[in-house]
DNA sequence: CGGGCCCTTGAAGGCCCTCAACGGAGGTGG
DNA sequence: CCACCTCCGTTGAGGGCCTTCAAGGGCCCG
């Protein structure tokens, strides 16, 4: 509150962390999903919340022609489920192995009469969920492929804290980053190579990046294009008008 | 019927209770902002929930560069500020004249507590917010331009009812439409013309469009391009990998 | 070893952005 | 009344970023 973080920050989770719903999932059987299952199918009924004990998941909407939008992705400690009316409004999907436990919203709602703290925490995840997705609309809308790869990066970096604080885990596969960030795996894959061949990043082992230098991933990821080639300049894709 | 006053719903058959909170700003009194003017600014403290008595109002997100993400448009009824934690995290501007009343956060906790039945509304509408804006990731992410315009116009359509029906109230500029489609003030007029030229529109009155086939209009925002030229098909922009 | 999946790299083309110019609507003042 | 300005919308020409299509290599597993 008082660390006045940038307004316009773009790296945030998604989908924010469960602030202390774990107590409540505590009691509740663990289950096992394998990598590429599916938790839940967009259009079920949505009777239960989900918490990953550990695993990634992503979730995922589909356009009628079969292309897909990867919303967010999920991580150890994440909720699902809390944003759902009378069925689930996109499917949740297994990258790798997912351990998880749910819990029906029945006995989530007697427990929110039992411990009615909990309500505004319940508000304060939706209010987080409303914000981080007007943020991936920024970035959807105005950013080009630069800036959004090291925008999703950050948001990796910060959101898996590694032991060196530089490294970055992408468990999921080139076409789930290019459909969460509304991109070809092409140019994902191009993008993080000029990232390499900049220093910016080193491969580290597989689906690990290490961050060589972060203030430069910062730079990229929301400012103006600014190509490292002396040449560049012209004509910005997603440059647009400027007000203010 | 529904008369669903959410933000910025997307058009989508979702069965909508309406939530009324309408009932809670009856007693206050209305205020007005001239074309142009600001409501409220990003980053001021969240103190008010809004609700639009009449006129129209565009609710913005900024980049550090100054860029523009429009997330929505606001109309007669609607509701802004549930979603708020302690700061607005957008701007809301006046579109043309708009007659609007306010209710202190501090009330509002305090009528939620006397009618405690509003609060589930409460939740749908954040709910609603939620779905709004991943509805239009999907659109920012994989759209063309064709479909962001046709969508937009269909949500329009489908928002402010009119007597017979087919008349879309545009009230804001070429520039906010461009904003919160993720364009150019140029392509949207490019688009448009587009959709006169081919017999879906019809230019009506200022800032209204008559939809002549409403059928193609859908067809033309959900669907794979299929240029009404016949020699086209090949390379879509925003195609992408289809799953399923 | 063959097959599938994943990632990378190259070449060509298209959609949309950028830059530019023009016309109309509305307001102001001479 | 008309010149003048500003804002808004439209249309044209050119170029760039990213997509599309294609090929190849690495890895894993049956």
């Amino acid at each position: 509150m008082l660390a006045v973080s940038n307004i316009h920050e773009i790296a945030q989770p998604l989908v924010h962390q469960s602030i202390d719903f774990a107590p409540l999932f505590l009691r509740q059987a663990t289950e096992t999903a394998t990598a590429g299952s599916t938790i839940f199918f967009d259009g079920d009924a949505a009777r239960h919340v989900f918490s990953i004990v550990s695993g990634n998941v992503r979730i995922c909407r589909f356009l009628p022609d079969g292309r897909r939008l990867i919303i967010g992705f999920l991580g150890t400690g994440d909720l699902v489920g809390l944003s759902f009316r009378n069925r689930y409004m996109f499917s949740a999907e297994a990258i790798d192995e997912v351990v998880f436990s749910r819990m029906g919203k029945r006995m989530l709602e007697a427990e929110l009469q039992l411990v009615p703290e909990f309500r505004p925490q319940l508000l304060s995840h939706l209010r987080d969920e409303i914000s981080a997705g007007q943020d991936h609309m920024l970035l959807l809308s105005h950013k080009n492929a630069q800036q959004r790869v090291c925008s999703f990066l950050l948001q990796r970096l910060e959101k898996t804290q590694s032991p060196d604080g530089r490294t970055i885990h992408l468990p999921m596969v080139r076409a789930d980053i290019a459909d969460h960030l509304g991109m070809t795996i092409e140019t994902v894959s191009r993008t993080l190579t000029k990232l390499v061949a900049k220093g910016v990043l080193l491969p580290a082992e597989k689906h690990q990046f290490k961050v060589i230098s972060r203030s430069e991933l910062a730079r990229s990821a929301d400012e103006y294009a600014e190509d490292a080639v002396e040449g560049g300049g012209a004509g910005d894709r997603h440059a647009g008008r400027r007000y203010q």
